[in-house]
DNA sequence: CCGAGAATGAGAATCGATTATCATTCTCGC
DNA sequence: GCGAGAATGATAATCGATTCTCATTCTCGG
């Protein structure tokens, strides 16, 4: 076991080597074989987001999830069946021209539902 | 004072009255001189959502928020100062087209965050 | 090999939102 | 005016997510 912190190397290379944002939960399950506790996900994740290593998504009703922070703009999609969330790239035009007159938009999100490719494929 | 069931007309008066989604908390405030408790806010607007009355307004890290169910689609605003949502018209072309090969989507979501009117126009 | 300081894991504690409990109050038909 | 049943409010309980605590373990320079 060379590396310095091992558990934030394998934290932060899962997260990247998925493609897609994970939960805390997610991350210790896949980390199960190293005894990875919770405790220690959460503090490893949070430090990097503090480090700007990571960025924080926050989907309603989910538990926080982490991915990369330095992806280009996308969006995201949560899939109803298994509850995992996907990135989605780019975005649709004219999404800040919807505010009102007098409301100044910073920033925006798109989340997107439905079924993912995995579980459109496999029968019930 | 009339109506069979008072709390629950005040209920839904205000949250149509108001044009945005309002959460629990904002509600029992709103009524406070009626002395309305939370639990009662909460099982009148459970109900009126089972019911098809309201609809249930789920946003990252904020309390739900409830309004009229029978509102044309259209989104929501967030703001960043005083945490009030609004209620955005319109929906930004090519949203469902964004998802890649093998998703289907089935509905989607559009949140803009900034700084709402009220909150722009009013110096620190 | 040794000790200081950082990292860890298990589990308790906390937090905000929501729900359950239960004694009291209210409504209405009679 | 009376009683059954619904509604209410105060508060305790719950829930899932996250953070805190603390004793133990690990890492490393010396």
């Amino acid at each position: 076991m060379p590396s310095a912190v091992p558990h934030r190397d394998a934290v932060l290379g899962l997260i990247r080597s998925l493609g897609r944002p994970v939960s805390a939960d997610e991350i210790r399950d896949a980390l199960r074989e190293t005894g990875i506790g919770i405790a220690t996900v959460y503090r490893i994740v949070n430090k990097a987001v503090e480090e700007g290593d990571l960025a924080k998504v926050e989907l309603p009703g989910a538990p926080a999830r982490f991915e990369p922070a330095d992806l280009p703009h996308h969006h995201h999609f949560e899939c109803d069946a298994c509850k995992r969330v996907y990135d989605v790239p780019g975005c649709a035009k004219g999404v800040t021209g919807l505010a009102p007159e007098g409301f100044a938009v910073e920033s925006h999100e798109i989340i997107l539902r439905g079924t993912c490719r995995e579980c459109s494929g496999v029968a019930v």
